[in-house]
DNA sequence: CCGATTTTGACATTACACTTGTCAAAATGA
DNA sequence: TCATTTTGACAAGTGTAATGTCAAAATCGG
């Protein structure tokens, strides 16, 4: 009995803080950024594209989960920088594929090394156990969140 | 080795899960607002009333960490809602104490009993020890990143 | 007690990160 | 082939704030 009221406060508690850790991790992650006038959002296409390669507008949208209007600003924005560029694409003429540059991929390289020795220098005091229960309760609860919200509609 | 980079990883990818876990908090919290005209902020404001007792904007301000400006006006709102009052401050005649009204007690009461059964509900599903050590490694994180935000200013 | 500094509410302006809507060209599917 | 969908470009709007300023009031150092 308590121990559920426990268990449910604790998580009420956890998601609570998903406003803080957003913000404190766009605002370490902007500190690595600053000087190669780069967004947190452009940081975030650079890395899909590093991860799973070169594709067109839409799917980073659907990726990134917001407004493909909107990622087509981010990555004109991009592209003008240099990060990006375009490639045709074999299947859609109007919808060109995206691919990093050799300067964006040293770039997003650059910027993911040095977030993982953050990662790591955090991790240090933190057990293996922990962290993989930390990340198995989120994605769970990311996941029991949405579905519990998809309910109503 | 191989351990420490697993570590960062995961917690790399725990951390950009942030942003989602706001989401779909905020998705979620906001589902149970309807009919309520609240927003997520303005419940936030009475669960802080309700859990740490009345309070100045200012002090609110500062708990929940956004400028007192806006909180100004997100309390002057809920208190045309009724759901706040104002009470003189002896300490301060130009900032009276805000206190939750009848009407906004039993708001918030409401509210926060229901997302507590969904919190039960997912908490089924998850052991005591995974959510203690999610809600540790959370609080450890969004420290650390703070801390290591501050460093460069 | 007094003058300087700080706090506070009110108001105005601006910024950012999106969403929504529309259009025409192009692609796709029946 | 013709209706529907996808896509980039452009325009406008929205929510959630930050920032700046002012005057009244409060606090603090001497």
């Amino acid at each position: 009995m308590h121990n559920v009221n426990m268990k449910a406060e604790q998580l009420h508690q956890l998601i609570w803080m998903s406003r803080p850790l957003m913000q404190a991790a766009e605002g370490c992650v902007e500190n690595g950024l600053t000087g190669t006038n780069l967004t947190v959002r452009m940081r975030a296409v650079l890395e899909i594209l590093h991860k799973y390669g070169e594709q067109t507008v839409p799917e980073l949208a659907a990726r990134l989960e917001i407004q493909r209007q909107y990622v087509q600003i981010m990555c004109n924005e991009t592209l003008t920088s240099g990060f990006i560029e375009q490639r045709p694409n074999p299947r859609h003429k109007r919808s060109p594929i995206l691919t990093l540059t050799n300067q964006g991929s040293a770039l997003i390289e650059d910027i993911l090394s040095k977030e993982m020795q953050i990662m790591q220098e955090m991790s240090e005091d933190l057990s293996t156990e922990d962290i993989a229960a930390a990340l198995k309760v989120i994605l769970f609860v990311v996941d029991g969140l949405k579905k519990r919200t998809g309910d109503r509609k």
